[in-house]
DNA sequence: AAATTTATTAACAAAATTGTTAATACCGTT
DNA sequence: AACGGTATTAACAATTTTGTTAATAAATTT
């Protein structure tokens, strides 16, 4: 078994990744799902069985995705404090970039079905428990230091994810308000990134140093 | 006519615009909806004729709220530009608060089925426009007067929209990374408005003045 | 209070979506 | 090339969801 058929498995894991991520489960349509993989929805049936396992694959896979971004994000140097948050908010920014789709995707879920998704939130818990603990440390050490101004990891950390994910999500909205076409338009990308950063270094550097 | 129904219409509204908000088109049942309102789910159709058309009907509803909240935010008074802005966060954070599910909603619909949402677009369109270009205006002013940095008004308006809006959106995560119940908190709420008017206040402020 | 319109219900129908099956083609192995 | 399994298809079945109807009740108008 296992090799002739693998293009048209892979094919419906790559459509119906783009049709969960744009509709969610309950906008998307597993026969529009086999009709862009070019397969009969017969098909789909047979390697996945229901529209959930082939959901479940599917997010399974998305948040192996979430989990290496962070792991990235995080991966601790000995740099000064301002410089570590500086990369990781540059890491975080790219990460997102790759995926565009992804936060709205999650945030979907777990408001239109909460009840399923103890799930993410095991792998929320697991990386904020430590991270947010080693943040608070670094961040205490620093301000002792006069470094950067006291302030908690939990407001710190919403602060970033809030200005890094929040363009990507209005993406849309903002197209509209202003007529461009973002995704061809990679400068915008890079003076957001450069503002983000701006924002969180005025939120830590002390006034009048 | 028009007495004696009208618990049940409204009862059929008010319903639908729970479920619309909280599940999106999509997810949304027209028999659930009525299951809600206590009725049979012919009376529903008895009123809206279809999903579609008593979506539109909610749609119209939350527009008109979301210009509402726009509108009171964007009051102009005459005091100088950091503490409008600073009432401007404030007076958006708390219309979000009135209504924390409709910024998703909105995004999620707009991103899920983009084709029908020109309605969207041209009230955005229509505040966007005339809103930044007088922001500018005030903004260039200040700067010149060394108030504040020199800033894009479009710039400032996203920082605001994504410390504002991120936290109401990504709430469910929050509570699932920390444990708490940030319904029954409203110090925590109280902090975040705290803490966006410092990001901002911070962003626009002139080091060592 | 008879007539007319509006509201309500239960049962039904239609449409859309998901899921199954049985028959057949294909592929690699012996 | 016969065998055993996997892949594929088309046609069908089940379920879910939306929408309709015809009969009846309740209210409003005359």
């Amino acid at each position: 078994m296992t090799k002739h058929h693998n293009n048209k498995e892979q094919s419906i894991l790559s459509a119906a990744k783009d049709e969960f991520l744009e509709k969610g489960f309950d906008g998307a349509r597993t026969t529009s799902i086999a009709r862009s993989a070019g397969v009969t929805h017969a098909m789909l049936h047979y390697y996945f069985k229901t529209k959930e396992q082939l959901f479940e694959r599917i997010f399974q896979e998305l948040i192996g995705e979430l989990g290496q971004g962070i792991l990235e994000v995080f991966t601790h140097n000995e740099s000064p404090v301002k410089e570590r948050i500086t990369k990781a908010l540059e890491l975080h920014f790219e990460a997102i970039r790759q995926n565009p789709r992804l936060p709205l995707f999650m945030i979907m879920e777990i408001t239109s079905r909460p009840e399923r998704f103890e799930i993410i939130k095991k792998v929320v818990i697991t990386f904020a428990g430590s991270l947010l603990s080693a943040m608070q440390h670094d961040l205490d050490q620093a301000s002792e230091r006069g470094e950067i101004v006291h302030i908690d990891a939990p407001t710190l950390l919403l602060d970033m994810l809030s200005v890094n994910v929040f363009p990507f999500i209005a993406k849309p909205l903002f197209e509209a308000a202003t007529g461009f076409d973002l995704n061809s338009d990679s400068t915008f990308w890079e003076l957001r990134k450069q503002e983000n950063i701006e924002l969180i270094m005025r939120r830590l550097t002390p006034h009048n140093p």
